[in-house]
DNA sequence: CTGAAAGCGCTAACAT
DNA sequence: ATGTTAGCGCTTTCAG
């Protein structure tokens, strides 16, 4: 390994010199610090970033926090969508990515602890129970934050629109003919509660009164329980013309459902999705849902701590709403004719 | 923050008997260990990591390279399920995880430059050109690495068997009564050589005569060009009863350009993927493929990266085979009778 | 313009 | 059983 040192030594400076040269940023000779660096690069030097950390107490690394759930995290691909923009915009302001999480090993820290640990400069939460002690912990610790589609009262967060999301969908159906709109609710989250909240003013708004045996309590990304759900709802008396699922994975449960009904998507019911997964249009027919700008997510979020981080004087907390859209597939029937 | 020092004056001791009292391996008196222990826990202390690695020269953080490129690394489920499962297997152990890159802001890095700059104690290496000058320069360097399908003569590595996937579906098909075989390659890779070489041996294993014009090249994970593709073999005067795609996504786009040829799968034309996404049991008809075991790949990779980490001695370079099966689905006639 | 020196928080060899 | 001390590689003040 290369050392300030062995460079100082080679070119018969001080380490000082070195240092100054490499930083670029002192009133060194511009001639012997040219040299250092040509000399430097030979040897093939790099920075140790943990020495450089204990003087400056800066990382330029950033911790992620997301769950490791089985179906949640890295296995979602609004998620894994998310974290791939984080991490290019992360990079590309010269930060690098690390994973916080509980450890197992021998001493289990908590994540407010782990964050500690590896000095991160800032740490990007998403897709946890925002419930947690230990997340609220972290949230209201000294360390720079962001939470992703969850806002803490005077906290930086960056969300997904999901109230205009819920809205531009009932309006399209709406505009398509359809009153009876079925609603399948993800896990019992805030996001969940947005989307159902905006359903129901929405519906208002257009004149729609809600049947409460149309709103339905599922779960993101597990098909099989939407179709379940979509059974139930298909065996009522009153039967809805469209059903909005939670998000697209689970929308394919109820088509495999309706389907077995002997039922064809759109003329006998129409379907709607949320997420837009790329899948949503490769299949036939393409899926109609909103389509949640994932990639503007990761990279706001990131834009944003680094903000935090680097100018925290002028950098105001705040929630940064992230806006997709309507992705007309072919899953919804127009009904007014 | 609280620093060792801060525990030490806080007991009364020197800072050397709260180092050994936190780490535990020394001869301590008992009562004094578990005294600091206790006062430590209560102030709050958590270690440093980059100070305790300075000393050590160990990071108990593990790189990780993937490519950022559109449409592979991340985005792709067979990688983002290897990452999940890598880091998993990490955490488990005690290390952390910190993505490898080239890095922009100011100076950038090679991959073993920016690895020796976070001093990760080794790297995992998938979905990258394994020929890149860099790629190969870190492989060859000091530090350990663990390649995902793909193997360095000499290294570790942790590979799917595609030899044995690409044997295993060919075998089925022939079972079924197949001999027109079409075969998608995807992207010129070491894998998709395997997997090429495999479909032609097994063919002639099974007296089936390979149509030049059955091959065709294609690419991963890009469905509209498996969907010319698809329209190119069902041209064919002698069409294949049974099309074999580079992967299930790419298959999706071969679905709908034979839907939109108004044909019928299986009925009319066979399909067969590879990877084994969790969409592939969602879809109706549930696709025929090659499952991959991502989650154990990730498994033995991280496994197997700790152990070259921490007993180099002993840890023998090795490629080690990640079996696969095959999911039958309904996408394959058996055309037998 | 350059260098000496202190010290970030920690570990470990060596004293006591 | 406990403490002293050196030093990991680096930055940064301060002195020259």
């Amino acid at each position: 390994m290369v050392r300030i040192k062995d460079i100082a030594t080679k070119c018969g400076v001080s380490i000082a010199s070195v240092s100054k040269a490499l930083s670029g940023n002192s009133d060194l000779n511009p001639l012997t610090a040219e040299h250092i660096r040509e000399v430097a690069k030979k040897m093939g030097y790099v920075p140790n970033s943990s020495a450089r950390l204990l003087k400056t107490n800066r990382s330029y690394n950033i911790g992620v926090l997301f769950v490791d759930d089985t179906s949640s995290g890295l296995g979602h691909e609004y998620f894994s969508s998310i974290l791939n923009s984080i991490k290019e915009e992360a990079e590309s302001n010269g930060y690098d990515i690390t994973f916080i999480s509980h450890r197992f090993k021998n001493n289990s820290l908590t994540f407010y602890e782990h964050a500690k640990y590896r000095n991160v400069d800032g740490v990007i939460i998403a897709s946890v129970d925002f419930k947690d002690k230990e997340v609220i912990e972290l949230v209201e610790s000294e360390i720079p934050t962001v939470t992703i589609d969850y806002e803490f009262n005077g906290k930086t967060s960056v969300v997904s629109d999901n109230v205009q999301g819920e809205a531009d969908i009932v309006e399209y159906l709406v505009k398509m003919g359809h009153r009876k709109i079925a609603f399948i609710k993800g896990d019992d989250t805030s996001v969940t509660q947005k989307r159902l909240t905006s359903f129901y003013r929405s519906c208002k708004d257009n004149g729609i009164e809600v049947k409460e045996e149309y709103i339905k309590d599922g779960r993101y990304h597990l098909p099989n329980i939407s179709g379940v759900i979509t059974r139930e709802l298909l065996a009522l008396d009153d039967k809805p013309t469209v059903i909005i699922y939670p998000d697209d994975y689970s929308l394919l449960g109820g088509i495999t459902e309706i389907e077995k009904h002997g039922l064809k998507i759109p003329d006998d019911i129409s379907i709607v999705g949320y997420d837009g997964i790329k899948l949503s249009r490769l299949l036939r027919p393409i899926i109609t849902t909103y389509v949640q700008n994932s990639t503007e997510i990761g990279r706001k979020s990131a834009k944003k701590l680094i903000e935090l981080i680097e100018t925290p004087k002028t950098a105001l907390p705040e929630t940064i709403f992230v806006k997709g859209y309507l992705q007309e597939g072919k899953t919804v029937k127009d009904i007014n004719k």
